[in-house]
DNA sequence: CAAGTACTGGATAAATCGATCCATTTATCC
DNA sequence: GGATAAATGGATCGATTTATCCAGTACTTG
């Protein structure tokens, strides 16, 4: 037979399966967001509820269960984005720079992680498209759609102080 | 004065932008979608396209300019997951293991890299909700959109082969 | 000004992802 | 059955991400 018999009958997918049992099955752990993004998340929206005064690194580390040195780096660079402002010394923090309103969860992202829309073909053919590109429209829309829907959630949108209702939390997984 | 200025004036914003200049800035390269994801995709769609017969690993590798020896692992894991049937030997090579109107987006992602909804409160406590709850409702809000889309985009729909005009591709970045 | 506080930033280590090499296994062809 | 072809899987390596430590700097208080 010199014909590949492209639609593989059910008995072969169950050997498959046996297979994937028996060997290291290759599993990643990555996340569509980084942990790095949500860790600023969580710092900014920590600042955006205790808007009272500067909060300290340590008290946002405990507040957010963000590693505190490594909180310090994802605040650094919040602040040299200029989304938090940072005081040094006694009574200093970390506060937002602008009113929570006025900071949007891509604000945020951008400062870490940014959200990078595909604008070329990641494969390089300029003039000649490829036959990929249908692929590339179709991810570049999930990155638009999120970018978004990002783009117009504020910060204060994210605090308990936005609703009535006290605990509207997250929800078990139930 | 005991009360911190919140919200910075312009002029030191100025300052923290020199600041950016200054210092290496923390700057990460992480897409939203993983460097894995995307080659399994690529590779996914070409066998698509090349729905004759089978395709070998170095043929694939040319036609996606993905490195041979990486694409060979991505392949494996998506012949693991039942999306593409693997022959050895003479005239072998990677076939689609379904016509390709029967595998979506999704199904080649979480072959490698699984798109995990976000389902319990990341800070880990269960019964009283912590004040970032909103917040991961909106992510996993998004996480939901790029399911819903991905789910309902098919192989055959990126392939060039699915629409009348033959090159609708990258559009450079103008 | 002296002491103390809290952010800053450099150096470093661990974990994961991306990439490569090569021996082995399985299939086809002659 | 032997030679060849092509996927498989183990080992390894470099790059990036995540995490930690600590010396230095700037700011406040008294």
């Amino acid at each position: 037979m010199d014909r590949f018999i492209q639609y593989l009958p059910i008995i072969s997918a169950c050997i498959l399966d046996v297979k994937i049992q028996n060997s290291k099955f290759w599993k990643k752990e990555q996340a569509l967001f980084s942990q790095t993004a949500e860790y600023a998340l969580r710092a900014s929206i920590c600042l955006a509820q205790g808007a009272g005064g500067p909060m300290r690194a340590a008290e946002i580390s405990a507040a957010t269960k963000v590693p505190q040195d490594y909180l310090a780096k994802v605040l650094q660079a919040l602040t040299r984005a200029g989304i938090v402002a940072a005081r040094r010394g006694t009574n200093g923090g970390y506060a937002l720079a602008r009113p929570a309103g006025q900071v949007s969860i891509l604000d945020v992202l951008n400062a870490v992680d940014p959200l990078k829309r595909i604008t070329t073909c990641p494969l390089g053919l300029p003039a000649h498209g490829t036959k990929l590109c249908r692929l590339h429209r179709k991810l570049d829309d999930a990155l638009a759609t999120i970018e978004r829907s990002f783009a117009e959630a504020t910060l204060d949108q994210m605090t308990d102080a936005s609703s009535g209702t006290s605990k509207p939390l997250c929800p078990t997984p139930g």
